[in-house]
DNA sequence: TAACACCTGTTC
DNA sequence: GAACAGGTGTTA
């Protein structure tokens, strides 16, 4: 990383703090964190809502900073500037607040479900519980498991459970496939929308007939989150 | 654990 | 004018 030029002044005492250059050994992702592990510390940046990685520079009321590496430069942007971005020496501190992936291992999942009485769709959002199911997937993923998302997490049977698991890596790895969702702002590194929401079964959809079965597609709030289901395919 | 706060834009 | 938006951190 060779300069940063810092366009959004809120974010002046978060990325200025660090002399550069500095070596990029290597960027990870851990749950909906971007991580940018340098020769000393890190830069760890959240993408929240609205926010975008673009390779260039682009130069626009939406641009936050661009970040200069040798041969590339990425132009942070975000248009509710709800994104962060900031230099730290280490990362412990995220491992601390995050659950497991939901693409690793997940048999730890039913018994986990057993110590919470929260309604199972308000228990996927917790990162802390599992680290990257956002509000889109965590409808998608109890429709295709086909359990209300209203239900206590601890009232899941066995079977339910492993359903849940099953449908967890389905969902994400479709959706990956399908480069991600685009309802308006999303955009991978070269500005190019996904394809996900052609595909998506529930979210967004009240009022229309349910993929499956042909019942209207309910919205209601839960976690203080929009939250879609098919009242007929989900018990 | 729920409500609110953070932001700004779009749609009704 | 009000409601809504893909998320999370703080407060009550």
């Amino acid at each position: 990383m060779t300069g940063i030029e810092i366009l959004d002044p809120g974010l002046e005492g978060l990325l200025s703090r660090v002399e550069l250059p500095r070596r990029v050994i290597r960027i990870r992702r851990r749950g909906k964190y971007i991580i940018f592990e340098l020769d000393r510390g890190f830069l760890v940046m959240h993408l929240r809502i609205t926010g975008r990685l673009i390779l260039g520079e682009l130069r626009g009321p939406e641009t936050r900073a661009i970040l200069r590496f040798r041969g590339a430069s990425l132009s942070f942007l975000d248009r509710r500037r709800m994104a962060t971005a900031e230099f730290v020496e280490d990362i412990s501190w995220l491992e601390a607040k995050l659950g497991p992936e939901p693409l690793g291992d997940l048999s730890w999942l039913p018994g986990a479900l057993k110590r919470s009485r929260r309604p199972i769709k308000v228990w996927l959002l917790d990162q802390k519980n599992i680290a990257g199911i956002g509000n889109i997937y965590a409808s998608e993923v109890l429709f295709v498991a086909g359990i209300d998302p209203r239900r206590p997490a601890n009232s899941l049977s066995e079977e339910e459970a492993v359903r849940l698991s099953r449908a967890i890596r389905e969902v994400l790895s479709e959706a990956i496939a399908h480069r991600g969702t685009t309802f308006s702002d999303y955009r991978d590194s070269s500005g190019d929308p996904g394809g996900y929401q052609e595909f998506l079964r529930v979210y967004c959809r009240a009022g229309k007939p349910c993929k499956r079965c042909g019942t209207p597609i309910e919205r209601i709030e839960l976690g203080g989150r929009g939250t879609f289901f098919c009242p007929r395919c989900q018990r």
